[in-house]
DNA sequence: TGTCTCATGTAATCCGTTACATGATTGG
DNA sequence: CCAATCATGTAACGGATTACATGAGACA
């Protein structure tokens, strides 16, 4: 699958949910898909013109705020998408670096960093807490709930998975700055 | 921090524990930093450049094979880098946003993401069982060694995780297939 | 009236991969 | 001697962010 293609399968796929604006897509990629997605306006204009053009979506309006609707094509077009075989990205880890080079950092800039990642881990749990709560709330059972679940019980298992590395790794922190 | 710095501090990080030629360091980068960082050729042969020009390394003969050793201003600059603070890099998870559009893919196909997902998990457990054998028989009690064993135990832990919510998931999906 | 949010776009720039090109060295 | 690995680079391309520019509507 070309790269580009990556964007194009976000779009369509957040209009294959509901129409929205370009300015609402960016919010709703932000917000609901935020946590393992994103998506910036520079990418986001230029394809939804392209998708237009080749007919995947349309404006059922004229004026300025018209949503985008994802046509029968743009549905095909994003089952193949979705079906293409997932694109690894090159891992960085900007915290892992730099405690991998821990010596040169010293152990007590080391537990500043992993503080710092395991409360925002717990920020991340209470977010997915919020999600849910608002999921739970939508009064019909929408079709497409069961797998946003799925989503964030990755994000939450991947969060307590990072606290409780987190609580290992100062434990050892501590032993390392005691011996050094 | 400009982005550029962090192939700056991924390689003088990597010659601060040895010196290496750019070749070696690619091999470095790709088997011990794996799993959570990775640098191309593209990027570390004009680095290695700048960072000669800059007297930060230098290399002690002048064959081809001549490996680089970080210089004390080189062992400085690493430090700041360091100390900067970490650079969250957009998240781009392949898996989790097919699965979000999961009833576009259907239940079948989700099924097998997350199956490749819990072996690939697998294999990473396997991997840095692997590593830990390595590092622990290396002779000398290598200073950087309990660093680098907090990096392995991230790994596992979110390996852990994955292999953990891949099964739920699986669950899930069952439970949904059948509802369809 | 002025500021904030909604809304759409473009251009510069940066990062990073990929592909290509070249040649030395080593081991079978 | 031939293949694989070691070793070094460069050029093209693509993708993504960022900053910039513009303007409408709401509301205080």
């Amino acid at each position: 699958m070309a790269r580009g293609a990556q964007t194009e399968m976000a779009v369509l796929g957040a209009l294959g949910v509901m129409p929205m604006t370009g300015y609402a897509l960016r919010q709703a990629i932000l917000d609901v898909l935020g946590h393992f997605w994103s998506e910036s306006f520079g990418q986001i204009y230029p394809t939804l013109s392209n998708l237009e053009r080749d007919g995947l979506v349309v404006r059922l309006g004229s004026e300025r705020s018209t949503p985008y609707s994802i046509t029968d094509a743009g549905l095909e077009r994003l089952r193949a998408l979705l079906a293409e075989p997932v694109q690894q990205v090159p891992p960085r880890n900007g915290l892992l670096l730099r405690l991998f080079f821990g010596r040169q950092l010293g152990a007590d800039a080391c537990r500043r960093l992993v503080l710092d990642a395991r409360a925002e881990a717990e920020q991340q749990l209470a977010g997915f807490d919020a999600i849910r709560a608002e999921i739970a709330s939508e009064p019909e059972t929408d079709v497409d709930h069961p797998y946003w679940l799925l989503t964030i019980s990755a994000g939450e298992h991947a969060a307590r998975a990072t606290i409780a590395w987190a609580d290992e790794c100062l434990a050892e922190l501590d032993r390392i700055g005691a011996a050094s």
